[in-house]
DNA sequence: CCCGATCTATATCGGACCAATATAGACGGA
DNA sequence: TCCGTCTATATTGGTCCGATATAGATCGGG
């Protein structure tokens, strides 16, 4: 699942820039799941052209650089849908914070507390993003998408708020 | 939390060839969170060794490739807790099969059974693993780990047989 | 009312990283 | 005996990310 596979999805779902494209994933509640930097998305967003798979309407406008739409083809359609009949890449996923909590026998306590408030806050916001209510007409992918992120990050908060408690404990018992 | 940081990691917590690095991320039910591959690590060794942080013992065998055994210096152990005093990396994570969910409605019906059938299968696998009962002796940053997969995998595990089933309903319902 | 911050928007570059591939002896099972 | 799998190192092509540059718009606070 490249890059410019990626885009054809986004597109497929209406026409884009690029800087719409990488917002969706910042923003939107829905990629948790995937993402891609602009450093990717542009050189994507060319070859795909070339290509023919999607094309471009540059809207010049008064005194700013063209703002370039990115729409899919016909062609682009065909080939999004021919990699998703593909057998599907695997996830991939690295988490430097779990790695790190891995060694927190070797790191001294406070630093420990404040990764996991860090963490826990991070995955808090994910989550509240997440159970915004949304407008209504959502596609059946949608919402798949959308009770898969709930899920896992539900999942995760629980876990990690269980654990701080249970640390807390910890700690008292040994002051006494 | 480049592959550098994540070899010595590996190191501190006993010496190692290439080979078994790799192998920690593809068997051991850990590291479900962090994975490199021979292209990145063999590059890493190489410069881990230059810059003193760690060392190599080649144990030369009889007709075959040096065995090539590094361990951490107590420099390089000084380097891994320093990097894991500093902000840490945000997570990242693709998930191509959210991501062809997404547009399921494009899809024919069977594809989608069959995407789901596939990952479910994998992440009751990666469960399994992870539910398999350990050793004794596991510091306290093991056990969160697996903690944390074990909620992340069961709540991910939860949600797509539930979807599964609805998904059967349905369909028994439509066929009404 | 002006200044700084933030936002929209495109683009590039160096470096990090992965997937695939090459090599090669050992070992176990059919 | 032959085939597949395992241990083990290593390289390469190509993908991708993070940082950075540019530049006008917009907006809130002082």
């Amino acid at each position: 699942m490249d890059v410019r596979t990626i885009c054809l999805g986004i597109l497929s779902r209406g026409e884009a820039t690029g800087y719409e494209i990488k917002k969706l994933f910042d923003d939107d509640g829905y990629q948790h799941f995937v993402e891609a930097s602009f450093g990717s998305i542009y050189p994507a967003l060319s070859r795909l052209t070339q290509e023919g798979l999607v094309s471009v309407r540059a809207e010049s406008q008064e005194k700013r650089p063209d703002r370039k739409v990115y729409s899919i083809t016909d062609a682009g359609r065909k080939a999004f849908l021919a990699s998703l009949m593909k057998p599907l890449p695997e996830d991939r996923h690295r988490s430097p914070f779990v790695f790190a909590m891995l060694f927190s026998h070797l790191l001294p306590q406070p630093r420990v507390v404040e990764m996991l408030h860090t963490y826990i806050e991070q995955s808090e916001t994910k989550l509240a993003q997440l159970m915004e209510p949304r407008p209504q007409p959502q596609s059946e992918g949608e919402r798949f998408v959308l009770g898969y992120g709930r899920a896992v990050y539900i999942a995760i908060v629980n876990y990690l708020r269980q654990y701080r408690a249970e640390m807390k404990g910890n700690a008292a018992e040994a002051a006494e």
